[in-house]
DNA sequence: CGTGAAAAGAACCTGAC
DNA sequence: GTCAGGTTCTTTTCACG
């Protein structure tokens, strides 16, 4: 993991279908030393894929919703977990530090379906209350700005081989 | 905007790397056919992009936030919405309904640049109170599976011409 | 809209340094 | 690790239904 390989992941983070013809431009290298070099990020779990992103505005879901979920005590968070991945609506689900066991981003068509879906996550075995945050705007998401490209060097943390 | 569209729409979502050969062999096209309605879904909004998704862990990014943001009486939420852009730490960044005025995804190597950050968002004008929350486990993040896909048809609001 | 054909380019493999 | 070359597949354009 060098500074080329940064470059890579930072130009494919913002070009996901980057060619490696391309990229090697960008990096000073062939395509096929890019090839290979992108092939081992994917094999060390570097990169995890590529998706197109889509405005879900276009697609039916313009009703964006920040969920937070408090557990009962007894509440296993795995068997909350698995309940909340089983519904299409929950976009990302994260386990937190506090009163909540989880802040989930619900994404549905309407407000009519949003009152369905908290419906469907209070039913959940182990959710004792949830605090719904609506979203009215979505300034940004997901940026590809910060891909420690422009990190000191490495902090000693949270590496994994290449 | 037809089922072929959102079949295509779902596959990309999911493998934003697909040829436009597998594209049309998945709904029954040519690929030129495929290559034509993907530069029109582009055109049109729908799809706004392709990204390498990469394990936020693996390049030094091992510490992620959820941040609510409560605005001074005064503070314009414009101006405050382009002091967190200004931040390549805050990932994403959500208008919401509620006390807070923005909730924002923040992604740090460490707790202690996690303090460096809060007190960035916290001396940005306009920005009264923040309040974090600490992501434990990324138990599942911008899930490819509810792209409209399933839904009965069109539920009548927000859709973009095509 | 759809297609199939054809040129240009990329992917992907192999061999060599 | 990197590269160049060669085969296969894809992209991209276009004339045509």
């Amino acid at each position: 993991m060098d500074r080329l390989d940064r470059k890579i992941i930072a130009e494919l983070r913002r070009n996901g279908r980057a060619t490696y013809a391309e990229l090697g431009r960008i990096v000073g290298l062939s395509a096929s030393s890019v090839h290979e070099r992108v092939g081992k990020l994917e094999a060390a779990g570097v990169i995890t894929g590529y998706h197109a992103m889509v405005d879900p505005r276009t697609v039916g879901l313009g009703v964006t919703a920040l969920v937070g979920i408090q557990p009962t005590d007894t509440a296993s968070d795995e068997d909350v977990a698995d309940a909340l991945a089983e519904l299409p609506e929950v976009e990302s689900c994260y386990g937190v530090a506090g009163e909540e066991a989880f802040v989930v981003k619900v994404r549905v068509p309407t407000v009519d379906e949003l009152e369905h879906t908290l419906g469907r996550l209070r039913r959940i075995d182990g959710v004792a209350r949830t605090h719904t945050t609506v979203v009215l705007s979505t300034r940004f998401e997901g940026r590809p700005n910060n891909t420690g490209l422009d990190l000191p060097e490495d902090t000693g943390r949270g590496g994994v081989a290449s």
